[in-house]
DNA sequence: TCTCCATGTTCAC
DNA sequence: TGAACCTGGAGAT
């Protein structure tokens, strides 16, 4: 699943690329086809993210909010404005059209959270139309619109943009008063609310709850966009056991938590990928990026030496998800 | 062709 | 606490 930096991403694509213009909906699955009739033929006024939530405003107060859950994910294919503040991972950003005008990038690794699908990593279709001249066909002969592959729960069209959305596990139009409810129980996401003040109430929330930290990072009503990686590296670089109950762990432990979410949902929207040992020397940190199996202290490392005291990482279930730690370093 | 798996949430018990 | 939901890739058969 994106974790929050995704969804981060997802929505400056769409304000990029949607927002302001016209846009044709359809529901070629069929199961959002009454909301995605609704939405045809309006214009997209604002896109945002908050936590792993995406909200899609049309005119006269129309919501979108989608959730992508384990599965979801969405494809862009056309021609996709890149947003000035995401880049891919390896910098290669250099197709521009007849405007001059970056396009999207080609994928950045194995599809993980590339500008073309952002989402639950998976081969990922490009289509990237490189002008206005070539409308109705892609240069190397794409059809146009895409033809639909899958379950396409809804597809966003403009006249050179499109947007294929599968598998989400809410996808639902919103009153701005239900829009607001659903903010109101997340909780703080650094690029959304001032992260002093996010700092504030994650802190005076974690620092009450007997509940251990592992679980409360989890937990996106105490704080938005951390997921399962997120959660296990934050934990590794803090040093901190995962069983630990909240109010037991220090308060500077728990600022720097949040600190450290700050700095590497930055890094995650930046870059597109969920990097966390951005504080390698250079040479390792390229060797890194360059392997997205090997980008994590313990993610996904279960049996393996850890990085830093060559202990075997620990598998554990928490909650049905999966908790890797060291239990040396995080004693 | 079948089974398992995954960066998640919600609801019933 | 556990099951259901959801989708498609990967590996096993």
């Amino acid at each position: 699943m994106p974790e929050g930096h995704s969804v981060h991403r997802i929505a400056r694509q769409f304000d990029r690329n949607f927002v302001g213009r016209t846009v044709s909906a359809s529901s070629p699955q069929g199961r959002f086809a009454e909301g995605a009739a609704l939405l045809s033929g309006r214009e997209a006024t604002a896109a945002r993210a908050v936590g792993k939530q995406m909200f899609l405003a049309f005119e006269d107060d129309l919501w979108l909010r989608v959730h992508l859950g384990l599965y979801g994910a969405w494809d862009f294919a056309g021609e996709i404005l890149v947003d000035p503040t995401i880049a891919s991972a390896n910098g290669r950003m250099g197709q521009t059209n007849q405007r001059g005008t970056d396009l999207a990038p080609i994928l950045d690794d194995a599809g993980e959270n590339s500008l073309s699908s952002i989402g639950a990593p998976r081969r990922t279709r490009v289509h990237v139309r490189m002008s206005e001249q070539t409308q109705g066909l892609g240069e190397d002969g794409d059809e146009w619109p895409p033809p639909v592959v899958g379950q396409v729960r809804l597809r966003l069209l403009t006249e050179t943009t499109c947007a294929d959305l599968r598998g989400p596990t809410a996808c639902v139009l919103q009153t701005p008063d239900e829009v607001a409810a659903t903010i109101a129980k997340l909780g703080p996401d650094p690029l959304v609310d001032d992260p002093a003040e996010g700092e504030e109430r994650f802190t005076a929330v974690v620092r009450r709850k007997p509940t251990s930290i592992a679980l409360l990072l989890m937990d996106q009503s105490v704080v938005g966009g951390i997921g399962n990686v997120y959660r296990a590296e934050l934990l590794f670089r803090a040093r901190l056991n995962p069983h630990t109950p909240g109010r037991e762990v220090p308060e500077e432990i728990v600022r720097q938590i949040w600190r450290d979410w700050v700095r590497l949902l930055a890094i995650g929207v930046e870059t597109g990928q969920m990097m966390t040992m951005d504080d390698l020397d250079p040479a390792a940190y390229r060797l890194a990026m360059a392997n997205r199996d090997d980008r994590h202290w313990v993610y996904r490392r279960a049996g393996l030496p850890c990085r830093v005291c060559g202990t075997a990482i620990v598998l554990e279930e928490l909650a049905a998800r999966k908790l890797y730690w060291c239990p040396r370093c995080q004693a």
